[in-house]
DNA sequence: TGTACATCAGTGAACGCGCGTTCACTGATGTAC
DNA sequence: TGTACATCAGTGAACGCGCGTTCACTGATGTAC
């Protein structure tokens, strides 16, 4: 029999550079199988559905960089240490494959439901760091949850700006920025470790 | 002849309603005239195409966050109190219409295409205000659109967070912590307005 | 005040299209003898 | 080494379905006389 497993990884390749070029849903069996010069028919050979082609995608995309960052969380120690390993994997993860990190960043809207809650995913990683730190007393942070979101949001966006053209640089050379950033927000300069420090309070 | 406006007031709000449930890919014209009670043709008669009635919802609805949130930045004076008044505003809007709030979130990325550079919408609005505070001196950063970047981050991620259960307070309930963190950014305690503080350098 | 007319919001049936999916098939290739 | 066979990756034609859209129509309502 021939060997299948070219094809699969061909099939994958186009697939993921369509949905992120159109966007998921504009995306047919027939338009990826053209891509790759098959038959449509042939993506069954190797998936169920088409649904199980893209959540494949998705699942195996989101877990390997939830590897990558539990891994470089583990390496460091301390909890800042921990934190700025952590963004600096994930912007290296962008300029090492900027197709599946447009792809993840686009489709976690809708498909965010497959990953499981507490599953080894990026944000649930930075968010288990930050609650531990908080409950140890390491950092204060009143609303841990609220601070995830703000050094969560301190990575995304700067990457969202960057897929609409509002920034050009690549995360990877933002990293020194985005981590200091993080820093600040995690270690107690700001509003989510010390709730109303009155910068500006409101009347 | 009879009155179209309340019908098309109904497939307005059905439509946002569903499109918010679903994701606007996944709702079809027989889906919005069944929940509004009509036939789908009907919708013909409001409007030329399904995607006129698309662009129209997100095209109105950025329009007018845009229009609130720059009557904010002119009413108040100053930078911090600027940036402080359209955080704010922002805020409030997603209690006052939450749908909306969460189809403008969820349906940015492909519509945005539609809107117009330097538009009166709320994210180049603070781009603005931040880049003209940056020129004139008033804060230090030599990266505005990172900074932008930060502070719209520092805004949407919460609202992401409670769009998927990770946050159970509304953005008004936050709003305190959120001008306080996105003053912070912004007024030199970040890495955007004074670059590489080391916190935490990189070896 | 009563009647005739024009307007157009809303209908109902139908359309062509591209979609995901199925399935009997073909034929290249690895294995057994 | 040469031949017969089994496997299964890939094909090609076809399917039913729901989609957006069209269009001749109906009939409620505001306006003119």
């Amino acid at each position: 029999m021939r060997d299948g497993r070219p094809t699969k990884e061909k099939i994958r390749h186009a697939a993921l550079a369509l949905f992120v070029e159109r966007g998921a849903d504009a995306v047919s069996l027939r338009d990826i199988a053209e891509a790759v010069g098959i038959r449509p028919s042939t993506i069954y050979v190797h998936w169920a559905s088409r649904e199980a082609l893209v959540t494949e995608l998705f699942v195996e995309g989101y877990g390997a960089y939830g590897a990558r960052v539990a891994a470089a969380i583990a390496d460091a120690d301390g909890f800042a240490a921990k934190l700025e390993a952590a963004i600096r994997t994930v912007c290296r993860l962008e300029s090492e494959d900027h197709t599946l990190f447009k792809f993840l960043l686009l489709t976690q809207h809708g498909s965010l439901s497959v990953i499981g809650d507490g599953d080894r995913n990026p944000i649930d990683l930075l968010g288990h760091l930050i609650a531990d730190a908080a409950r140890s007393g390491e950092i204060s942070a009143p609303d841990p949850a609220l601070l995830t979101a703000f050094v969560v949001g301190a990575v995304v966006q700067p990457a969202t700006f960057r897929l609409y053209g509002r920034i050009d640089r690549s995360l990877e050379e933002m990293a020194n920025e985005i981590v200091a950033t993080c820093l600040s927000l995690a270690l107690g300069r700001s509003a989510a470790a010390v709730p109303f420090p009155a910068a500006h309070e409101h009347p």
